[in-house]
DNA sequence: TCTTGACTTGGACTCGGTCAATCGTAGGAT
DNA sequence: ATCCTACGATTGACCGAGTCCAAGTCAAGA
């Protein structure tokens, strides 16, 4: 049973077989499909179910936080259940596996304040690439 | 005169008046133009050249590694001319606005081995996020 | 000046994503 | 249990960003 969709129920977020297979696809570690992978696996599970759902209940899900957005290759933005332990990823370059990880410090901390132009900086994201064991 | 036309020529870069264009468009700090960005500009002194030979003009600038791209949002790619001093970016989450910044110390001391799942890790990049003065 | 491989062009095409009109239904009201 | 309706789902057209290709042009070395 997946935890976003328990997290979604107590929201009392409307609930639809479409929706529902949305959340159960979104479901387990390190998780990061695209909205394609998404549509293909909750299709697997109810045909009918549209791309223009996809997206809409995946956009609906990032608004109000539950799931994020990662866009670690200019490519397909992927969708991120762990959204609740703030994390960065690692990223391979060749085969493109992405893992959640979680650097101590803080990256704001190596930004001096004049090297912040003026800014109120409230974020860092960091995405870490080289090769995973099997690419290496 | 662009530093990076100085740098292409000194390499014996085949020359042609699209890529002259190009290049000196590309010139500047905390430049970050889109390709079409770059196109539209290139026009204004060469209106005939084409979007496919910004394209593989630029493609060709960051595989000779004289450009970088940037993929700060999902959307467009970013070209930028600083590819000599290494450096990260931080973006206005509301205008969009990119400067280039130079964060003490290593991002990579701050994934712990437990950390990096097998992986040579090879690079880290970051983007700090925020309002610039003008949004705030 | 001649030659030729490298560069340029326009247009078709792909991929990822958005939009809007219309249809269907979850879930509250009765 | 049935009704109602606002909200969600569907279809297909559309869009922006980027790639590809065949044909034409030209930079620069001989
Ligand atoms: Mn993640
Ligand atoms: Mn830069
Ligand atoms: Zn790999
Ligand atoms: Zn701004």
């Amino acid at each position: 049973m997946s935890d976003l969709l328990e997290r979604l129920r107590r929201r009392g977020w409307r609930m639809t077989s479409q929706r529902r297979v949305v959340a159960e696809v979104l479901d387990g570690d390190h998780v990061h499909l695209t909205a394609d992978e998404v549509h293909a696996r909750a299709a697997r599970r109810l045909p009918e179910i549209s791309r223009a759902t996809v997206y809409n209940t995946l956009g609906d899900l990032v608004s109000i936080g539950e799931v994020t957005e990662v866009s670690t290759d200019g490519r397909a933005k992927r969708y991120d259940p762990n959204a609740h332990r703030p994390h960065q990823h690692l990223v391979c370059s060749n085969c493109g596996t992405i893992r959640d990880v979680h650097p101590t410090g803080d990256p704001l901390a190596d930004l001096p304040a004049e090297e912040r132009f003026g800014f109120t900086v409230s974020e860092a994201v960091v995405t870490y690439r080289g090769l995973c064991a099997a690419c290496a």
